[in-house]
DNA sequence: CTCCTTATGATACTCAGTATCAACTAATCA
DNA sequence: TGATTAGTTGATACTGAGTATCATAAGGAG
């Protein structure tokens, strides 16, 4: 997991300038252990630094994801979220009657990667595991909506 | 892979009504054998019957998408495609550089989920399995983007 | 054919994401 | 240091996918 400091290090070295505004965003999203979306980081930064624009907000998640910082997740909504790569593997399973989510790590997914690398030829560079069911508490109360 | 007929007739005993609209949209979707958006499909479908609207596109869509016809997949524009879901179960991968996607079956995952079901105390119901990579086109032009 | 329910398409709307641009500022160098 | 300059910001306006509404049209069971 980088450091804030590292990856403003990283982007002044492409050339990019380090400002408030990035270094408040980069700040933040390193200590998102979630997937959020850009209007969770405009929300969450407009209460400390009231001027930052959306723009900005939209265009610094474009460059972190160029740089390898964030990825894009697909989010069923239509609308994109974002997850640091570097988080190690936390994956989640996500309770569909009452959204309480319960994280698990040790996927060992590598030899279905592999088989699936050699089927479509791609060359695979990262993975998103999203799982959803139902919760223990939610186990027990499921006769109305079953078909 | 269902025909028009089979998949109208599914429709019939949800309780739907077999309308012209679905049926041309039934058939136009099954013929594709590329990712495709809903956008696609109207203008298509707008050449042969005009008065088509674009709501009902996306209303036919999500049923077909419900009843497993097609499945949604991400497109890294923002705006989803669709890919028809041949039987079994299917997952894609998506090319992080031209947005292009590749299925691919046989994902073994139910040990893994076992053991996840195990470690959560969930009833897993379903999974969201989404690989990103680079095709194979785009595996020869990436020296730019390395590091 | 009748009747009821569902589907349709026109229209207006939402809202994530983008384009523009004048004002601003981080970094480099004299 | 202060001048210079290219990159950045945020206000604003815009785009376009997808959705809500609603009056009208049509499917289908009987
Ligand atoms: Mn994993
Ligand atoms: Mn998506
Ligand atoms: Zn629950
Ligand atoms: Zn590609």
């Amino acid at each position: 997991m980088r450091t804030a400091e590292a990856i403003l290090e990283t982007m002044h070295e492409r050339g990019c300038r380090v400002t408030g505004p990035r270094r408040a965003i980069v700040e933040f999203v390193l200590e998102q252990c979630e997937p959020f979306s850009a209007e969770d980081v405009f929300r969450a930064l407009r209460r400390v630094q009231p001027t930052i624009g959306r723009a900005t907000v939209f265009r610094t998640l474009d460059l972190l994801a160029e740089l390898g910082v964030v990825e894009r997740v697909h989010h069923p909504s239509g609308t994109h979220r974002y997850v640091v790569s570097s988080d190690g593997h936390r994956h989640h399973v996500v309770c569909v009657r009452c959204g309480r989510v319960a994280a698990f790590s040790g996927c060992n997914l590598e030899p279905i990667l592999a088989s699936i690398a050699d089927q479509t030829r791609f060359r695979i560079l990262d993975h998103w595991l999203e799982l959803s069911g139902l919760c223990q508490a939610c186990q027990g109360e499921t006769m109305a909506v079953s078909r």
